[in-house]
DNA sequence: ATACAAATATTGTTACGACAATTATGAAGA
DNA sequence: TCTTCATAATTGTCGTAACAATATTTGTAT
């Protein structure tokens, strides 16, 4: 549907103003579907994501900072949402050696089994996502996402 | 950037995820910059909207449910929403003399100049954010969401 | 060495979002 | 008419986001 429609938008809307709302607009509707399935799970997208950064340092720590600068909803309450984390069992947390301001973040053996669970559903629920659009326009969509930020 | 820098993602990542990611990482942007513009005005993102589609009623009032279903991020709370306008004066509130469950929701005289005072803020700010690609680029942009949400 | 500034994380506070429970009204059927 | 169900909005509660203020540690210049 087009955008003009799925917001019941009256009058036409100029480019500019058209593609901002359609990239929010189209970005909630994946948010949503994303959200009911890690809710299943009980985690939220923004606990999620850290884990998956943490599972992509292989291993290494990484400290707030890191985790804050990769997330894609960058939190100011990094903080509690490691919190969150260890409490459930998923990451440890301790001060780094070297410089006792920082803390080093690790994901834990459960941390990375209950990622594992989950990654089968993720790649399907993605792949439904944007199953109406071949690699193709997947490929120009994203190249023309990436261009639009620079 | 290519959104596997943007994030710093170590491999590479499938055409569904990546898309998906791409999307809301690219959202995030837009929505900081907006946010920041409005906060100086010191309204929100969500009470803009609202603001927005009341002026689109041209005159005739919204309720509630219908505030909610054209709003581009659905909020359960909208009674508070709007309880925010009132009380800065851009919004009058009545019941709905037809169907007295109902509530009829009007933008003020207040309401539409601060819109006014805003929308070349608006409009510049939406250009710049999408100032990197062409009029043709944008379209493709435009309709390849609306064929994802399709 | 000391003082001051920068980096890093944590904590406190306030407002907002999600969701359930409740209230009020209207519609429909026995 | 009375009961019951559906609709529409409001309210209560809890967790989280935003933002500022506060440690704590490290780096740097005098």
């Amino acid at each position: 549907m087009k955008i003009e429609n799925a917001i019941k938008s009256v009058q036409p809307m100029e480019p500019g103003a058209k593609t901002v709302i359609n990239i929010m607009y189209t970005s909630r509707i994946i948010e949503e579907h994303i959200q009911a399935l890690l809710k299943e799970h009980d985690i939220s997208m923004q606990q999620y994501n850290v884990l998956r950064i943490l599972r992509g340092q292989k291993g290494n720590p990484a400290n707030l900072s890191t985790i804050q600068e990769r997330m894609i909803d960058k939190s100011s309450n990094t903080t509690r949402l490691v919190d969150k984390l260890i409490r459930k069992g998923w990451v440890k947390r301790q001060i780094c050696a070297n410089n006792r301001r920082k803390v080093e973040i690790f994901i834990t053996e459960d941390g990375l089994e209950f990622l594992s669970g989950l990654d089968p559903l993720v790649k399907i629920n993605n792949e439904n996502l944007v199953s109406s659009l071949n690699e193709k326009e997947l490929k120009t969509l994203n190249n023309l996402l990436d261009k639009l930020r620079s």
